[in-house]
DNA sequence: CCTCTGATCTTCT
DNA sequence: GAAGATCAGAGGG
């Protein structure tokens, strides 16, 4: 007999806390995308937390607000997807209250399903953990586009969180270090704001 | 192993 | 005009 099992995707509780916890919390759940009646998984395995004005390394310091970066003001749960160097999209959990603008970049991600998908999608990868290690990368491998940006990840049948583990991760399970690719934002470059899983293959930059 | 560079679009100066 | 929450390919050691 096998016991029932259910996916349960993460409630809006999980993203109305600050991103530093949400951050290192979402390590380990199952990034969930249904593209073309396919589904396409994996697991969390790297993520970077943006705090909102007060950070220079976010898109909203100071308070900045344009038609880009509107969807950190979401109400916690919504997708913020832009476009880096113009070229690669780039996935964002928001967090927090409405109009308080934090985020949770999603930087690698460990695939479980629809590896075909990916491998089609991703030319360069050659191997199962070239697919999502890195945030561009995801962001190809998953389709992510400027169409899933604004979409709340509470509710969308196309986009969304699964839980996967019921008890917090060990401190021994996730390493904490400076954001990559921020030298430019004083002292918020060297806050240790991205966390990954301990000795994990798809981790960007162990 | 490493460093360098092109690609390409939004935002701010 | 410049720089950026990046990646891949080329070239050198």
């Amino acid at each position: 007999m096998r016991t029932a099992r259910r996916d349960f995707r993460l409630p809006r509780a999980f993203y109305l806390r600050d991103a530093a916890t949400v951050a290192r919390d979402l390590l380990g759940h199952r990034l969930v995308r249904i593209d073309r009646g396919r589904r396409i998984a994996g697991l969390i395995v790297e993520t970077e937390a943006y705090l909102g004005v007060e950070d220079q390394a976010s898109h909203a310091f100071g308070g900045r607000r344009t038609e880009r970066n509107e969807a950190m003001y979401a109400l916690g749960g919504a997708a913020y997807v832009f476009l880096n160097y113009g070229i690669h999209h780039l996935l964002n959990v928001v967090v927090a209250r409405q109009d308080d603008p934090h985020a949770v970049l999603l930087r690698a991600i460990e695939p479980t399903e629809g590896l075909e998908i990916m491998f089609a999608r991703r030319k360069a990868a050659r191997v199962a953990q070239d697919l999502c290690s890195g945030p561009g990368k995801l962001g190809q491998a998953f389709r992510i586009s400027l169409r899933e940006n604004g979409v709340d990840l509470v509710t969308s049948a196309r986009l969304f969180v699964e839980r996967v583990r019921d008890q917090p991760l060990s401190n021994a399970d996730v390493v904490a270090t400076s954001r990559i690719g921020v030298d430019y934002a004083g002292d918020w470059a060297n806050s240790p704001l991205r966390f990954y899983l301990h000795g994990h293959a798809s981790v960007s930059r162990p």
